[in-house]
DNA sequence: CGCATTTGACCTGCGC
DNA sequence: GCGCAGGTCAAATGCG
């Protein structure tokens, strides 16, 4: 079975949907400017498309404003002819509440399809889950009726089509003994290297939901929970080794609520980024409880965790590069259990997006599961300069968001602040430093939800951890220039709340839409200034 | 005085 | 079993 043909094959209806979308905010657009020549008093301007119509065969494109207007209005521009001026108004009178109607009812029509779009996508999120941990019992059963193969062969996937199957159980160990390249990103250190449990199943939202057989919904950890039954050492890595997670562990009701935190803790968005600044202000309020001298970096490591809310499970670990003092690596960990500010929204999406993206992504080659090496180096389409990458030689899932190198030399130099990003795009105004890391988790999970990592041939590799590799042709413009022009925001005033959520929403449609994506964050943008 | 930070001790997992 | 390293705890300390 292929499984790119086939995930890519899902990931693509969303897409069309997507498509179905913009096609209606582009007929809705083309309908008000309709609606602005039927009310401006252009009487002549009326007839005189109508004699273009008629003498040419065709739109002259000099006069009309709305050439799509007349081919839907030939009916009532004739008429309007015909009747004379009184009749014109009145035509024009019925003409504008039809259109009235017509534009409240695409409006609506929008709208439900844009629900109708969500729920698709959440469902189809909430299968291939379900296919996941479905594929995770078939790889068990397969392994205890083939305890002969040697573990090269398990490694390699030498042998046969159980390859997806097990691709799941191997992941861990395998990168673990073939990854040979160190983390870049210090702070991950050698907790990556320790043995790699099944983490990969783990590696989803809790706000996740599946419907069982009745239809019901089931919220997805429940439903994981019953199938990871045999699979007790689930949270040996957890982060919540403290006093409070253990107890809640000792009792049935908690946890399942353990676990699922125990899950979203285990996915990592590590940011790298220069910065003079102690640490990267992200909108959420931490406090530091310890400081360690991490082995090989002369740089402490601090852990952070948020106090926001009481016993918000995320945390954060805060070092430099050893290499490069003027590097600073954020790796951020869990799921915000509490409302977040603004300046921080997006924060909540980052390590579940980067969760469900390295479990999509993980399950979406064959051949980046079974080969830690290329899952090393599979980088998604949106990363090609440099940006983002994946490390699954750890036992926790790391999404590496790497904001040091600069792709183009002409790129925007920030004066002395926070932040050194690549930025080849010009910059959208208005996005905080401190929502970067967020904004590109986001990014990366939609881009990951559109592609499936499109690991199978994709040697787009720029850097693993950091570490950069042999510089391959340029990417496509779509994504990269997306997210590019996200982060160059950064650099503008702190002023930014409205320009982050056109960002946003732009890398979210972009990626969806695989192009366009520049334009859509433009109209995003101005959408957005307009409305201020 | 309350809160945040510091820092040494402790816990846990892994490799030898 | 022991040592090492990462991660966490909690008492001590500092600060507004």
């Amino acid at each position: 079975m292929d499984t790119n043909d086939r995930f890519s094959g899902v990931g693509f209806s969303p897409k069309k949907r997507v498509d179905e979308m913009d096609f209606f905010a582009v007929k809705k657009t083309a309908r008000v400017q309709e609606f602005d020549d039927v009310k401006a008093p252009t009487t002549s301007l009326c007839n005189v498309k109508k004699e273009d119509l008629i003498e040419e065969g065709r739109v002259n494109s000099n006069v009309n404003t709305g050439l799509h207007l007349l081919t839907v209005n030939m009916g009532s521009d004739q008429s309007m002819v015909d009747d004379g001026i009184s009749s014109e108004e009145k035509g024009k009178k019925s003409e504008l509440s039809k259109l009235q109607a017509e534009l409240v009812q695409i409006n609506e029509e929008n709208q439900r399809l844009k629900g109708l779009l969500r729920e698709v996508s959440n469902n189809y999120t909430s299968l291939q889950m379900h296919l996941y941990t479905l594929m995770q019992q078939q790889n068990q059963k397969i392994e205890e009726h083939q305890p002969h193969q040697s573990a090269d062969e398990k490694k390699q996937g030498v042998g046969d089509e159980l390859i997806v199957p097990r691709q799941f159980m191997d992941l861990g160990p395998a990168a673990t003994g073939e990854t040979d390249e160190p983390s870049q990103s210090s702070s991950e250190g050698r907790s990556q290297e320790r043995s790699g449990s099944p983490h990969n199943v783990e590696v989803v939202s809790k706000d996740l939901n599946l419907r069982n057989s009745n239809g019901e919904i089931v919220p997805y950890d429940q439903e994981r929970l019953n199938v990871k039954e045999g699979s007790p050492d689930q949270t040996s890595q957890d982060w919540t080794s403290n006093k409070v997670p253990k107890l809640a562990n000792s009792k049935n009701g908690a946890a399942d609520q353990s676990a699922a935190e125990a899950t979203m803790r285990k996915a990592r968005v590590s940011v790298r980024a220069r910065s003079e600044a102690p640490m990267i202000t992200d909108g959420c309020q931490w406090r530091k409880y310890g400081q360690k001298m991490a082995k090989g970096n002369p740089c402490p490591r601090a852990y952070y965790r948020c106090t926001m809310a009481a016993g918000c499970p995320v945390r954060k670990q805060v070092q430099r590069c050893a290499e490069d003092r003027s590097i600073l690596i954020t790796t951020y960990e869990g799921n915000h259990n509490h409302p977040l500010p603004p300046a921080a929204m997006a924060m909540a999406s980052t390590t579940s997006a980067a969760a469900s993206m390295l479990l999509s992504g993980s399950m979406s080659s064959t051949e980046g599961l079974m080969n830690p090496n290329f899952l090393a180096r599979t980088i998604l389409p949106c990363s090609s300069s440099n940006m983002a990458t994946i490390s699954a030689s750890a036992p926790f899932p790391t999404v590496t968001l790497d904001l040091t190198h600069n792709p183009n030399p002409l790129q925007f130099q920030r004066p002395q602040t926070q932040f050194q990003v690549p930025f080849p795009n010009g910059a959208p105004q208005g996005i905080p430093s401190q929502m970067l890391p967020q904004i590109f988790g986001q990014a990366l999970f939609n881009q990951s939800k559109f592609s499936g990592l499109q690991t199978s041939s994709n040697t787009e590799a720029t850097q693993f951890m950091g570490h950069p590799q042999p510089q391959l042709p340029p990417p496509p413009p779509s994504f990269t220039d997306t997210v590019s022009a996200a982060t160059a925001a950064i650099t503008a005033d702190p002023n930014f709340t409205a320009a982050l959520a056109a960002a946003i929403s732009s890398i979210i449609s972009g990626a969806q839409t695989g192009n366009t994506n520049h334009q859509q964050q433009q109209q995003q943008q101005q959408q957005q200034k307009f409305q201020n």
